[in-house]
DNA sequence: GCCAACGTTGGC
DNA sequence: GCCAACGTTGGC
């Protein structure tokens, strides 16, 4: 398919792991709160390809792929007083923030920590492993994506 | 727990 | 619109 973009989402398995999004399969992915990040989630269309990253975890690394499975809506949690997501500028008139739907595609065989995507050449130019990139959803490129499946089908380095 | 690298806020 | 102060992210 013609634009199919690649995408990576970053999650702390303290709050949301690997493994609870495989148990609930599909996941409404709210509460980023940064605009370049909420940009990216609305640019994500139905099927398009996403790696599950385990941020502030030890270690680091990517751990999985999900799937987009509907497009952004607003973040309901940004109108929930409950909620620490909350954002008291945000109106249903005027939302703020948006969330996809992803669905959980599968656990990498092997993660693939942080250190290990540091030293492949292949994946030179991968926005994830620039300096001070903290953004919690960032594109990635076809050919950087395929990399990252292919070694983490080997069993090690 | 430290701190670099950002992002956001708010006074002016 | 500038920019200092503050807050957050996330690797280490």
């Amino acid at each position: 398919m013609a634009d199919m973009a690649c995408w990576l989402v970053k999650t702390e398995p303290d709050i949301f792991s690997i493994e609870d999004f495989a148990r609930e399969r599909v996941t409404d992915w709210t509460g980023v709160r940064n605009y370049q990040a909420r940009n990216f989630l609305r640019a994500m269309k139905v099927g398009e390809p996403v790696l599950v990253y385990h941020s502030n975890a030890e270690p680091p690394g990517v751990v999985g792929v999900a799937r987009v499975h509907k497009q952004a809506v607003p973040d309901p949690t940004q109108f929930d007083r409950q909620s620490e997501y909350f954002d008291s500028k945000a109106t249903k008139d005027k939302p703020r923030w948006f969330c996809p739907d992803l669905e959980f595609v599968e656990k990498l065989k092997r993660m693939i920590p942080l250190d290990e995507l540091r030293s492949l050449k292949a994946l030179d130019g991968f926005r994830l492993l620039e300096r001070g990139s903290r953004l919690s959803v960032i594109p990635v490129l076809d050919k950087h994506f395929n990399t990252i499946l292919k070694i983490s089908s080997k069993n090690s380095r």
